[in-house]
Formats: C-alpha cells, sequence, structure tokens
DNA sequence: TCGTTCGGGTGACAACGTCATCTGAAACTC
DNA sequence: GAGTTTCAGATGACGTTGTCACCCGAACGA
C-alpha cells in the first residue's frame, strides 16, 4: 500500500529527525545545549533512542558535520553547472558560500572543523570530496598545474577568515576590511598573479 | 622573611596551578578531560576550589587561550626585536609560530578560535593586542597603507592552513603542500604584489 | 506459524558542573 | 594584642548528563 512504512523506513526516519534536531540544537545554543535527552524529545523518541543510530554524542554531532559537508558539495556543484557565472565568479561565489554558512550558524561551522574523536576519517573523508569539487573550480582559473597551490591558498583564506569572524578576532574597525572583500582581494589576487588562465568546464 | 608566602601570594600560585592543570589536561584529551575534579587535584586543591578563582569552567578554559594569546604576544615582540632579520623574514616567523602551536597543541589552538560564550571581550581583547603587534610586522614589509589589508590576508591565511591540518583536512596528498610553504608562498604573493615597501622599524 | 531481528522505552549508575555552607588562618582595626 | 573581618579552601549535596543493561513488541524471514 501506498504510505505504508516499514521498518526500515520508519528507522531512517528516526534518523533524519535525530539529526535535525541536533542539527537545531547546535545552532540554538552551542555543542553543549545539544543534550542526547532534548534530541530525543524533539525527534518525538525516548533519551536512550539515538543510541540505536549512533555510537555516542560525538557520532551524532559528526553526523551533523557531515550533511553541512554535504551541502556544501551540493552547491559547488550546482555553481559549476550554472554557465551564466564566469569560472572566477563560480571561485568567488563559493568561498562566499563558506562565510554565509560561519555567519549564520557559526556553531555548526565551527563542528565542520572539529578536531574529531571517534572516527577521524568519517568527516575528513567527505571534506575531501568538497575539496575535490573546489579543486576542480580553481583548476578552470588558473590551470590544472597550479590548482592545488592556490587552491589551498584560497581555502584556507576563506576559512580562516571566516573562523576569525566566526569567534569575534575579526575587528572590522581594527581591518577595515570585510570577509568577503578580503576574499574577493584574494581571489584576484590568484587570478592575475597565477600564471595561466584556461576556459571552464 | 624572604620566601614568606602572605595569602595572595598563595591565592596567586594556586590560580597559577589551576591554569596550567587545565592547559595540561586540553593537550592531553581535549575539553572533554578538562574536569573542575581533576583539574583541582592537579592542582593541589578540591574541587570546589577553581569556583574561588573562576566563575565557571569555561572561564577557566578562557584564561588558558588568553596566555597561550600572551606567549604569542610576546613571540612576535621578540622577533620584532631580533634585527637580525629582516622585515619579511619576521612575518614568515610569526605564521610559521602559530602554525607550530596548531602542531603541537592542536586542542589549545582551537580552544584559541572558540566562540566565547561567558565574556567574549575578554578573549578578543588580547587577541586584538597579538593583531596590533602583527600589524605592524605587516606594515614593516607593505607599508603603513596597504598594512591592514594584508594582514588580514596573511593572517587569515596562516590561521585557516593551520585550522584545517588540526581539523585533518589538510591531506598533503591532495594538496602536494605543506602548512609551511603555503604561508611561504602566501608572504611571497604579498611582498611582491604590494605596492611599497618601507624599512624595517 | 514460529523464531529472529531490531528499533524503541526504561531503570540505573557514575561522573560532572555548580552552589550553599562551614572552617581556619591571614589581614586589618583599634 | 584582642577582636573583627576577609577570603581561600574543603565538603556535602543536588540536578543534569552520557551511557549501558535489560525489557518489550512489532516487522520480517523461513
Amino acid at each position: 500500500m501506498v504510505g505504508m512504512i516499514s521498518r526500515v523506513e520508519s528507522a531512517a526516519a528516526t534518523r533524519r529527525a535525530l539529526v535535525d534536531a541536533a542539527a537545531e540544537l547546535l545552532d540554538e545554543g552551542g555543542p553543549s545545549a545539544v543534550t542526547l535527552r532534548e534530541v530525543g524529545a524533539r525527534a518525538g523518541v525516548s533519551r536512550g533512542a539515538p543510541y540505536k543510530h549512533f555510537a555516542d554524542k560525538e557520532s551524532l554531532l559528526s553526523a551533523v558535520a557531515i550533511e553541512a559537508w554535504e551541502r556544501n558539495i551540493a552547491g559547488q556543484r550546482a555553481l559549476r553547472a550554472d554557465a551564466a557565472l564566469a569560472p572566477v565568479d563560480r571561485l568567488r561565489a563559493a568561498l562566499t558560500a563558506l562565510i554565509a554558512v560561519g555567519r549564520q550558524q557559526p556553531h555548526l561551522f565551527q563542528q565542520m572543523f572539529t578536531i574529531p574523536s571517534g572516527d577521524p576519517a568519517a568527516v575528513a573523508r567527505v571534506a575531501q570530496r568538497s575539496q575535490d569539487e573546489f579543486l576542480a573550480m580553481v583548476a578552470a582559473v588558473v590551470g590544472e598545474r597550479d590548482a592545488r597551490r592556490y587552491g589551498a591558498l584560497l581555502l584556507a583564506g576563506a576559512h580562516g577568515v571566516t573562523a576569525m569572524e566566526v569567534s569575534g578576532h575579526l575587528s572590522t574597525d581594527k581591518w577595515r576590511v570585510t570577509a568577503e572583500e578580503l576574499v574577493t582581494h584574494l581571489v584576484e589576487l590568484v587570478a592575475t598573479t597565477a600564471p595561466a588562465a584556461e576556459p571552464a568546464t
């Protein structure tokens, strides 16, 4: 029958609700606000239920970070598919998107770059895929040969400025520059310095 | 009598021991390993003693971060006083020092850039002083006029690459570049692109 | 139809952050 | 120097949290 839910479907739905609830609590009050009891409550299950889907609290938070990385990947794919954008604009848009996450969901941003203690490979793997996507965008601007070198520069710069703003260390009074301006500046710097520019994919 | 300890001296010594113990535990096992009970034990006092010196656990961790920033400031001052170094070398050394902290004390590095929830201004203030020091070093290379713009770029880049390495997102297989190489590259990029270079202080 | 599997609920426990309260000695007042 | 105040530290206690062992019931496979 249509709409009938099997056991695996129900379990998957619960897992979804758990991750969503955890992400919500993380946004609202940081990692310490993510209690398994409250997560269970918001997901409509009991306090022990999360343990049927995640090894421990940190695995749950890792799942939240992993989904954020996957959204990041999807966003970059969409940018690459947008034919209306010049390669250098795609680059800038991708980095600006990272800044936007930091601005709108600072705790999530920090979680994405937290030292993993459980399974280090889990978050790292999906982050690597995001970087692959980004590398392709860089290659379209500076060429395949120097993509890695400049890609690391761009990504580090964007992440660095966002992290500084998130943690309150980027006083615009002092630096007289916004995160977006800095990224734009950095992209221009790379685009003009880089040896060769190739046509977009 | 020499060696006699007054009450305030004893209290200051306890505070020192508490911060040291917290820093030690942070290095060993991350923020979750810093329990007030263990901190008290290592400092030779009881579990409730820290509350005579810090409002709560987070204030204690903030104190650890603040001391790390102060060491950073002292290091930068030493670099600026070293007449044997060219201005651009001082810059690179300062950024490399930041990377070294991330490598050797990853949890401390994260703590230095954590979103503060208690007194946001406390950590931010000392971080600002570190940036003032850094700004002066940048000005010696690219001139006063563009120091802010390029300073933010350099600092963000160094912090970004360190954070990526700390969180395991900087696969050297993929990027074929170490954090130091990237910083060196960035410094050269700025030094050659910047409009004017002025003599060192 | 009969086990099996497995998501979910519940009781329980240790550890933790935090506070109210007590204590004793140093510091201050006269 | 006696009395008073101040304050670092110890301790008992409480609520909360992460975690696990155990139980239950419904969906699934044979």
